[in-house]
DNA sequence: CTTGACCTTGACCTTAAGGGCAGGGTTTAG
DNA sequence: CTAAACCCTGCCCTTAAGGTCAAGGTCAAG
């Protein structure tokens, strides 16, 4: 199949799938006339990075998945390095939703003082 | 004072001096030279700059806190458009805690439905 | 009078994940 | 034969808050 093929089978655009590309997810073949030919494992591929940036991974993160999928697995998250990288991005979003929370009270600290300011004058 | 001193006072960098006049919230005069020249207010007011975008808010988010100080408030904050702005941010910052929540729980159930599925072959 | 420490503007670089366009080749249907 | 619909590479653009030169003007001290 033909990159557009891929790309709406997957649900993403051409230019997400070649920029894919460019990350080294996926290594098309090449017709005679240069055109990339895609396989159908590809659009499981392209599914799975789709859906794990929608989890806030980067695209280089989504590397351990897809060797996975390649490795002949038909999900991309039982080898022991998707579970490793699910475990990491669950790290960077608890110390990210621990400096937003402390961010909060520091805000609520300086709004309620700025408050409290207005009705003492 | 020069854009160095200033810079030195407040505890920036004469760059990011000059990206807080290119936002609007500084507008120091010339001299002849066409050197820029500061006063003792501008301390404040890039101190105040400083401070409130390490709590997250952009330069833009800034203005008013900067307008509240050019009204001759010795607190940036005392103004309502000040606290509007906190709130503004706290409200932000709810979102992202919420938005951060609700992707670790996708990603715990995700991780737990791998880790089972492992042991379950 | 020259060196070094200032100052100026301007242009490009940084992150992530593409979007948009230019300029060109290919292919398929009518 | 030609127009539509593909495909290719490559370039610049996007956010925020500056960082990093480059090329040049200015100023104080020795």
């Amino acid at each position: 199949m033909h990159i557009s093929d891929l790309a709406a089978e997957a649900g993403v655009t051409v230019k997400a799938v070649r920029y894919y590309e460019s990350q080294g997810l996926l290594k098309p073949g090449r017709e005679a006339n240069g055109y990339r030919i895609y396989s159908a494992e590809d659009v499981i591929v392209v599914r799975e990075v789709k859906a794990l940036l929608s989890l806030g991974l980067t695209a280089e993160q989504t590397y351990p998945f897809i060797e996975c999928l390649r490795a002949g697995n038909d999900r991309a998250d039982v080898c022991p390095a998707s579970l490793t990288a699910y475990r990491t991005r669950i790290a960077e979003v608890d110390r990210r939703i621990a400096e937003l929370t402390d961010l909060r009270a520091r805000l609520t600290e300086l709004l309620t003082d700025a408050e409290n300011w207005r009705t003492k004058v």
